[in-house]
DNA sequence: CCCGGGGCTGGAACGTGTTTCAAAAGCGTG
DNA sequence: CACGCTTTTGAAACACGTTCCAGCCCCGGG
């Protein structure tokens, strides 16, 4: 509990797991993943494995953590720009589901992962959604994510826990097949709009400099 | 495709089917329903059920869309009351997560099934979403819920689908273990009000003016 | 009455997640 | 170096979703 893990080979060991699940994942979704090749693949015995995750879903939503913290970087380094509020958290919408579309395979199976409901799993998957509501909060400030929970006002964690909750659904409907990825960009930035009032517009007078951001007014 | 089903012996066979299910899952949870064992306790031969549904899944989301049918009845004969939309609409929400937290690990179950991300189960469960979104803009408008697909306008199904999503993730997050139900109702009520505006109201007796939930105008 | 075909049954078989365990490998300590 | 300890290994065993199949039942048509 008070070190976060120190051992570095044990880390290494269990990285390597993890990175093991994603390419398989990536290559033939969550079926894909089956433990007894991430073992072979990683150099390690199953009691290994099940040593460092729980089951299958662990591993999985283990990964979904990597890679929002990958997300977190790259949007740390390049955020979306924009001069209002709306605007910058429909770019970080747009950036957030570029990621999970480009490898659908390994997105759905790490969404599916995050649905197995096991108490102990559901903390991990709480993670993530912190990690995404802090994105959005700082794409809601125009400031970059910092690393500190910092002071988060009522306001902005309402508004960041609800779109970050719709943002979440879409991506799961999007994972059944439902959803193409230009509906879900629409319905977030619709969402968004509801929740920020009108602001987004972008395109009003004459696609004055700004209208960059957002595609065109749909349809 | 043409005739939704009409042989009535088969009829009751899949319903005896999703019936078991429900109990077991209702007692155990996922793992409790044990497709041998649903197939015993229902009198049927693994082979029929397989005939009938394609997975664990598919069984679980039948039951989910039979459940949901339930709860759209009871809202027929019971509708939300209040004068403001907002008020009927949290008051329906506040029926549908009683009516989850009520048979938690039959909620925990189906609600997982919902995640298998398999195309064909997609297509079911977009049909709960369905029958929930029409439920939520037949709170907004107060009237009962109409059997058709009536014209509901972009607007309600925009504000629909938005809270839909809210609500869905709130019991993906609620079926981990994570949200309690009191901390549920809240949370829908907050964004209830951030998209519909700030009415909602309704529970401040006296307690002085101010308190009243929503925020300022955004800073 | 016999036939043919579709669904159903019973049960076996297979794959994969998960558990278990004895033996081997590391590794810090005396 | 020998000793204990933890961890890892390798492999087997188990459970359960899923698939398969041979034989049976039922029912409508000759």
């Amino acid at each position: 509990m008070s070190a976060p893990n120190a051992d570095p080979i044990l880390e290494e060991r269990a990285r390597r797991i993890v990175e093991t699940s994603i390419e398989l994942a990536e290559r033939g979704g969550f079926e894909a993943v089956r433990l007894r090749d991430v073992a072979a693949h990683a150099g390690v015995a199953m009691g290994t494995l099940y040593r460092r995750f729980r089951s299958k879903e662990d591993l999985l939503v283990a990964a979904l953590e990597q890679e929002t913290r990958t997300l977190a970087q790259r949007v740390r380094q390049r955020p979306p720009k924009g001069s209002e509020a709306s605007e910058r958290v429909v770019g970080f919408f747009e950036i957030a589901t570029r990621g999970m579309v480009r490898r659908p395979n390994l997105s759905r199976a790490m969404l599916r992962a995050t649905a197995a409901g096991e108490p102990i799993l559901a903390e991990k998957v709480e993670v993530f959604h912190d990690l995404m509501r802090r994105m959005i909060v700082s794409a809601l400030r125009g400031e970059p994510v910092e690393g500190a929970a910092g002071g988060i006002s009522d306001d902005e964690r309402r508004v960041g826990d609800l779109l970050n909750r719709v943002w979440f659904a879409l991506m799961m409907s999007w994972a059944g097949g439902g959803q193409s990825p230009g509906k879900i960009g629409e319905e977030m930035r619709t969402s968004v709009e509801l929740v920020l009032g009108r602001p987004v517009q972008k395109a009003i007078p004459r696609t004055g400099a700004m209208e960059r951001v957002v595609q065109q007014p749909e349809k």
